[in-house]
DNA sequence: TTCCTGTTCCGAAACGTTTCGGACACTTTA
DNA sequence: TAAAGTGTCCGAAACGTTTCGGAACAGGAA
């Protein structure tokens, strides 16, 4: 019983030991920085440092007992894979990083709202054993340039694209390069790939709020226009308006020139000098519409008493400030969420199509009531 | 002129050729994930693998018409080098990464404040030549093992610490570590390493205004324990109201229970209730300042009529709420690009100490005024 | 001529890992 | 008893880069 086995695993670990003491003998230790390196692992163990690399990445053809000693080793010795030389001998094994990128002018990060489905999206990577990795352009560099640098150096195993715009170089050069990626928001150019939309004709149940309150003139602030995001929610506010019986009048519709507060305080005063001015209006994010509110009290008028204002996002601060805002409820940390897991699935499964649609949600607060004086 | 030199450059190209044909003849080259490696440069310069290596990084002892060769080889060719391979044989030279550690319950980017020091850094850490990996702990897993977990991964070159703790274990760790960090504030530990901190004694021109406007109870809503900004905003208010001959009552200073609005509102709840109340609240952020504001309005309280309220930060968001908000402007897009600074100079010269201070600005708006009823 | 010096070059080894192709000792099957 | 199969194991090569230790050569000094 002890004689016939090849590797006696009690008693007889000396002969095992001796080559491994062999091994550490030509072998030179000190020199990964100071860290152990699988073939310290595998003196330690008595192995081979092939065995060893097969134990602990738990391939089949390794004994029982092997493998446990393999593994107390690498425990013993507190054992860390050197990443480098692993991606240098097997390229295709990835960086367990998904990249961030960041256009500097518009994706600051002071908008609520892309902070909290930036802190949703860590959150969600780090459960998933991923790392994010945030860049942006440098200086003079178009994004796409700084996305090529990135995947040339293959920083990250898929991306996330945030603040899309209408025909994204991005999502055309991701797509023709072969890497995962995943958008928020759908670009007009459809091709294969996955994405996480919100589902903007829920507008639609804002515009129905604002009839129901008696409301006929409804005013909306656009997003800056070359973004996805804004032509969508343009084309389902018209539609809103129409399904309701409201015709479209232009003069009601103002493009914000920014999407922070101060695009819709200009905004708004354009609409005020509408004829006659819009009785409610909606700001097609929170920012435009709190801009909008500063822009209507710095008029004397009130809110909602003289007019209604909705947001869209319900941001945090929305619930307040004052009136508490009306408005459009997103799920940021549940978008952060299915935006890092169907990039994850699209990291294993490249060239899969794939789109969730979330819908909002109306949040009706202090800043929408019923219409002044009835102009029917 | 044609014949003695070495390696003539213009029509004497072949034997050259050769010995590269010969090279590329025993040389594989559809490896590296079909990449030019730089046996492929080497081999179109007409070169060694040594010396094109040599050429390419700059070192001396390489003819100036063999650099331009390798040079015009690799741009030709698109070589870029395998990262992975260079930080094998070198373990020494960077990631070009600068990680950023997320602790999720406080460090949410819904804070405007660190929201807009985010994207601050990652336009200077471009700037740089970097990039900047977020990452934060798993569920259940300390912070300083997530730390722990990224250095030894060697992920980054450094790290910067945010929302600091007054005795926070993550600057002890990177301290013994060795590892390059730069922190925002400053803990009562205080080591030997770089650090940017913002000086808090300026809430002392936040009093001396508010005395000015004849205020004599003025509270504040202080940040959560444990953090060192807390510790020291308090301390500097408490001096700044002594240095202005006011008494320093406890029943006016209310640590909130979070950073955002909702702290600072029922921290404004518990203030009224003091006998008397305050006729001015500091708020130790803008957020807590806005919780504030929203207590007020609830309460039928006028601002700052009734009351005077004072934020902290600057948030864009300051401008356009009602009242606008008297606040310390903290020049945030400074502080970030000073972090990165101060980090790469770590980098550079790890073991170096150096503090950065910057002085937040008085800004007056409309949510200070004189105090009604002078209490004397 | 011979010896040295300085410039420019190259082969080979090394970094730490994975994997290919076999090898060995048994056990089962024919 | 030979042949085929099984379960374990290992040496050696390879990934792409940098660098060590010379080597080849030209020009100048002796």
């Amino acid at each position: 019983m002890t004689e016939p086995t090849v590797n006696a695993p009690t008693a007889t670990e000396l002969p095992r030991a001796e080559s491994a003491a062999a091994n550490a003998g030509t072998g030179k230790s000190g020199s990964n920085n100071g860290r152990p390196t699988l073939r310290d692992v595998a003196g330690r163990a008595g192995l081979s440092v092939t065995q060893t690399s097969r134990a602990l990445n738990g391939h089949s053809d390794v004994a029982e007992d092997s493998r446990r000693r393999a593994l107390a080793a690498a425990d013993e010795l507190g054992y860390v894979p050197n990443l480098a030389a692993r991606r240098l001998k097997d390229p295709g094994s990835g960086t367990q990083t998904i990249g961030v990128l960041l256009t500097s002018t518009t994706q600051r990060f002071s908008d609520p709202f892309l902070g909290d489905l930036l802190t949703a999206m860590v959150d969600e990577v780090s459960r998933h054993g991923f790392e994010m990795l945030l860049f942006s352009p440098t200086v003079d560099e178009d994004p796409v340039a700084a996305l090529e640098r990135s995947v040339r150096h293959k920083r990250a195993d898929g991306y996330v694209l945030l603040r899309l715009q209408t025909k994204d170089p991005r999502v055309a050069f991701l797509s023709s390069a072969g890497v995962p990626f995943v958008t928020l928001g759908r670009p007009v150019v459809d091709g294969p790939y996955r994405r996480v939309v919100g589902a903007e004709d829920s507008l639609d149940s804002a515009v129905g709020h604002l009839v129901e309150l008696g409301h006929r003139r409804i005013g909306a602030i656009a997003l800056p226009a070359g973004y996805a995001i804004s032509d969508r929610r343009l084309i389902h506010f018209t539609d809103a308006l129409t399904r309701h019986g409201l015709p479209v009048d232009p003069s009601l519709i103002t493009t914000a020139e920014s999407f922070q507060e101060d695009g819709g305080r200009s905004a708004m005063e354009a609409l005020l000098a509408a004829e006659p001015p819009p009785t409610a209006v909606i700001g097609f994010n929170d920012q435009l519409a709190i801009g909008a509110l500063a822009a209507l009290l710095g008029h004397g008028l009130r809110v909602p008493d003289d007019i209604s204002i909705v947001g869209f996002d319900d941001v945090s601060l929305a619930r307040f400030i004052s009136p508490t805002l009306t408005t459009l409820h997103q799920p940021v940390e549940r978008l952060g969420q299915l935006l890092i897991q169907q990039l994850v699935a699209a990291i294993d499964d490249p060239d899969s199509d794939h789109e969730v649609v979330v819908k909002p949600e109306l949040m009706v607060r202090e800043s929408t009531g019923a219409v002044a004086s009835a102009t029917h």
